[in-house]
DNA sequence: CTAGGTTTCCTACAACTGTTAGGCAATTCG
DNA sequence: CGAATTGCCTAACAGTTGTAGGAAACCTAG
């Protein structure tokens, strides 16, 4: 049926590739086309529009880092399975700075359109924000930490890790010393005692 | 001595108010132009282009925000001051959210010209940003941390509270209980103590 | 008050990006 | 082999960035 060419994964996959190299907002409908070899408006055969392409980008990453974490999550619990689960998501965001440039891209603008319209792509990347969530939970609960603390033990964790990540790959750490290698794991060693304390009703 | 007219800092000032109002990605030339009630051209006259002006609404709004935090910081020490510098940054960025956009997109791209130029706006940004990193600081030393986790402890406090305020204004915390605002307070009381920790040489 | 010089702003234009419309050609299946 | 299907193309338009050169408004000196 039809003679084979580009299908929609392919071009997504090029523009994720792509923004690594140049960069998430240097993946233009024009500079993807002419990468994959092709006019500007064959990508519209494949593709909705410019924002459709960077929101399926985006859900196609945040499914790429949710296996990443998970694969990395196999084994483990407390301290263990942050240090595994932060990892993961810091070399996912250092080997593939504009893969992970666009999972915080994901911005609704200050007045955005609160009935935007929830497109495939949306909800693609909707389901895959949420796989994610819930990875982050699994780490959560390994501390035993109760239901009433779970929500605010995962946005310390997030805050904390998705900060220093993005920190450090903006290189507001390359210029003073230590190096950022070695205040990593001490960053995550403050974040265990904490969870701890969570878990372990200590707080407050 | 020639008409009088528009001037860089009224259109950077433009700029950043637009940014407040459309998303610091809507603030183009054209669009800027329009806002001001003359062509595209003229701005051309004011700025040397699309990206000097980007560049220097980040350096002008990293002023303001020092400006800022920096009144915020008045008195106090310790606990207090932390809280009062971690206010006002989360203040100015709720309030402003564009601004606070500018002052986190100054982001080099994956592969970042290593020769990039330098220009007047390039500088101002350096220099407003290390206004900034001095107020982390002085935050820091007031808790007594020697020199040696100094630097440590700015990243800390740095990257959790910036990663709390963005993932914040992303909307991430929007959907579950409880409300952002009972957390924030437990997320910087959970940083005091970390902090303190710190100070007394009591980790590791 | 007039003449110069300065500065602002404009029109005109070129190049590029996003997007739509419609058509040719290649492939695969009956 | 024929025909439906599909992929890609050219043509064209709107909007944006950026350049070049010119006209008008303003301030100051004589």
């Amino acid at each position: 049926m039809g003679r084979p060419g580009l299908n929609r994964s392919a071009v997504i996959a090029a523009a994720a590739d792509l923004a690594d190299e140049l960069g998430f907002d240097a993946v233009t409908i024009s500079v993807l086309a002419r990468h994959l070899g092709v006019r500007s408006p064959t990508l519209y055969s494949h593709i909705s529009g410019a924002t459709d392409l960077r929101t399926a980008v985006t859900a196609y990453v945040l499914d790429e880092l949710a296996d990443a974490t998970s694969t990395a999550m196999a084994a483990g619990e407390g301290r263990d399975l942050l240090v595994a689960y932060a990892d993961a998501i810091r070399d996912f965001a250092r080997r593939s700075p504009g893969r992970y440039d666009a999972t915080i891209r994901q911005r609704v603008p200050p007045n955005a359109d609160p009935a935007a319209e929830i497109t495939d792509a949306v909800a693609a990347a909707i389901t895959a924000g949420r796989r994610n969530a819930d990875l982050a939970l699994t780490v959560v609960r390994s501390y035993g930490i109760s239901e009433t603390n779970e929500t605010y033990a995962v946005r310390l964790m997030s805050s904390l890790i998705h900060g220093y990540i993005t920190l450090e790959i903006a290189g507001t750490f390359a210029h003073s010393e230590p190096p950022s290698e070695t205040t990593w794991p001490e960053v995550l060693e403050d974040l265990d005692r904490a969870l701890g304390l969570i878990a372990t009703g200590q707080r407050h």
